[in-house]
RNA sequence: CGGGGCGUGGCGCAGUUUGGUAGCGCACUUGGUUUGGGACCAAGGGGUCGCCGGUUCGAAUCCGGCCGCCCCGACCA
C-alpha cells in the first residue's frame, strides 16, 4: 500500500472525547473514527487488523468443526417473547428497529433467538448431532454508558459459535475443545500470556460460565488469579467460591484488573426448551437438544491488544495482527524504494510504503512508530550509498544494516 | 440512573467572570526553501459559537428549557 494514497492520515490532535489509551492511539493512527458514543468506523488500517483477528478466529473455529454462517441483525420481537427475554432486555440493552412498516423488529444483541429456531428447521435426529455453527456479526447493545474506547461499544462485531448436542457429556467434551481453541486464538493474537481462563457468572444464560480475561488496567473486571493453576475467579462470583481457587482451593489469590475478551457458556436446554428444539434419540424418543454458546468481541480484543502493546510513541502490534508486516520508509529515495517495495510484494510480504514526498524524516518516523508495524525498513541516501537497507523492529531501539537479499530472507523467515 | 466537567472552522483550544459583532495551533490551498525524529517563510480559503426560546439598541457571553459528549459510580449477554 502506498501511504501517499492511504485513506486517512495520522493526527497529533487528540480528541478530548477519547480518553482511553486504546481509542487515543487508534484514532491518532487513523485506524478508527468515532461516529458517536460507542460507535466506530473502521478505516483501512483498522479494518486490516480486524480481518487479521477475524481470520485467526475463523481458522480455530474451523478446527473445532464449526461451520460458518451469517444470520440477520434484525429479529422479530416474538422470538424474544418466546425465550422470555424481551421484557428483561427491552427496557435495558435492546435496540428497537421500528419504522413505518415494521412494528416489532429488534436488533439482535446476541443470536440465540435466531439460531435456535433455525436449527429447529434442520435438526430432527440424534444423527444430525453434534453440530456447531458460527458467524461474525454486528451486535447491538444500548449500553448505558459506552466507555473505554473500543472495549465497550453499542455496536460491535462478535464471533458467536453455537453448538448442539444429544447429551450433557457430549457438550462437556466439545466445551473443552472450544476452550482449547480459545486458548490458541488468544495465544496467536498476542495476548495469550496475559489471558486467563476465569470462572464467572452465567448472566441470564446459566448459573456459571467461563471467561477469558486479559490482564490490563483498562479492563472493567476484577479477577482473583491463582498463579499456581493459571486460572482465575471473577469478583462477581468470588463469594460463591469462598475466595478460593476452584482447582487447588488455595486462598491466596491475586486481585487484578482485566478485560473480558471471550466468554463461553453451557446453555443446556435454556433456549431449546423455549423453541421446543428436540431430536429423536436412538430409541425413537424425543430428547431436548443441549446447547453451548461461545463469544468473542472483535473490537474488544483489538482494543485490548492495543492496551497491552504500546509505548509513549504509539502502538506495537504483534505480528499476527499487524496491519502490515513492514513499514517501508523512503527518505528521498523513491525510485530505489519502489523497486524494493515491488520485490517485497512479490515475495508475499505485506508492506506499507511511505512514498510521500516533501514529508520530513522526523514525521515519517513518528508516524511509523504510531502506526506500529512490526518492522521498519528505511531507504535513504546513506543506505543507498552503502548498498544496504536499514531495518529496525518496532519493539526495540537498535537498527541493523543489511543487504536487500538478507532483508527479504529475514522477513520471510 | 446519581455525581463532576464540557459543547466555538475538519481536529485541538482561547474568548464567557465584566454583552459591542470571533481568535490561535494543527490540518487544507498556492508559491518558495527544506529532508535521519511530528520542518521553515510568505500569501490564502473555511465558523448562523450544540438546539429552541427569552432579556437587550446589541448575545459565543446573561436567563429558561432541551439535546449531545467525556470522566467517576451503579449496570454489564
Amino acid at each position: 500500500m502506498y501511504q501517499s494514497k492511504l485513506f486517512t492520515k495520522t493526527t497529533k490532535n487528540i480528541s478530548q472525547e477519547e480518553q482511553s489509551r486504546n481509542a487515543q492511539l487508534l484514532v491518532r493512527g487513523g485506524f478508527v473514527d468515532r461516529l458517536t458514543a460507542g460507535v466506530y468506523s473502521f478505516l483501512p488500517l483498522g479494518l486490516r487488523v480486524m480481518k487479521k483477528i477475524e481470520n485467526i478466529i475463523r481458522e480455530e473455529m474451523n478446527k473445532v468443526d464449526g461451520q460458518e454462517i451469517f444470520m440477520p441483525a434484525l429479529c422479530p420481537r416474538e422470538n424474544y417473547d418466546k425465550t422470555d427475554r424481551y421484557e428483561i432486555l427491552a427496557g435495558d440493552i435492546l435496540f428497537h428497529a421500528e419504522s413505518k412498516h415494521t412494528k416489532n423488529l429488534v436488533l439482535n444483541q446476541s443470536h440465540e433467538e435466531v439460531i435456535t429456531p433455525l436449527m429447529k428447521k434442520f435438526v430432527s435426529s440424534y444423527k444430525d448431532l453434534p453440530l456447531a455453527v458460527y458467524q461474525f456479526q454486528d451486535k447491538f447493545r444500548a449500553e448505558p454508558r459506552p466507555k473505554s474506547g473500543v472495549l465497550r461499544g453499542r455496536e460491535f462485531i462478535m464471533k458467536d459459535l453455537y453448538s448442539f448436542h444429544i447429551s450433557q457429556d457430549d457438550l462437556d467434551i466439545y466445551y473443552d475443545k472450544v476452550t482449547d481453541a480459545y486458548r490458541r486464538i488468544f495465544d496467536r493474537s498476542g495476548v495469550g500470556k496475559e489471558t486467563y481462563l476465569t470462572y464467572a457468572s452465567g448472566g441470564s444464560f446459566s448459573k456459571y460460565s467461563h471467561e477469558f480475561q486479559t490482564l490490563t488496567e483498562a479492563g472493567e473486571d476484577i479477577i482473583y488469579l491463582c498463579r499456581d493453576c493459571q486460572v482465575a475467579v471473577n469478583k462477581e462470583i468470588i463469594e460463591d467460591q469462598a475466595g478460593k481457587c476452584p482447582l487447588c482451593a488455595k486462598e491466596e489469590l491475586e486481585q487484578l484488573k482485566s478485560a473480558e475478551v471471550g466468554n463461553i457458556f453451557k446453555l443446556g436446554t435454556r433456549f431449546s426448551d423455549s423453541f421446543n428444539l428436540t431430536v429423536l434419540n436412538e430409541k425413537g424418543e424425543s430428547s431436548p437438544v443441549i446447547m453451548g454458546c461461545y463469544g468473542i468481541g472483535l473490537q474488544r480484543l483489538m482494543g485490548t491488544i492495543v492496551e497491552i502493546f504500546n509505548d509513549d510513541k504509539g502502538i506495537i502490534w504483534p505480528e499476527a495482527v499487524a496491519p502490515f508486516k513492514v513499514h517501508l520508509i523512503s527518505l528521498d529515495q523513491n525510485e530505489n524504494a519502489n523497486k524494493l517495495y515491488q520485490k517485497l510484494i512479490e515475495a508475499g510480504v505485506e508492506v506499507l510504503f511511505d512514498d510521500r514526498e516533501s514529508v520530513g524524516a522526523g514525521q515519517k518516523f513518528a508516524e511509523a512508530d504510531l502506526i506500529g508495524c512490526p518492522w521498519r525498513v528505511v531507504l535513504s541516501q546513506k543506505t543507498t550509498t552503502a548498498g544496504q537497507v536499514e531495518i529496525k523492529s518496532r519493539g526495540d531501539e537498535k537498527v541493523e544494516y543489511i543487504t536487500e537479499e538478507a532483508l527479504v530472507k529475514k522477513l520471510l523467515g
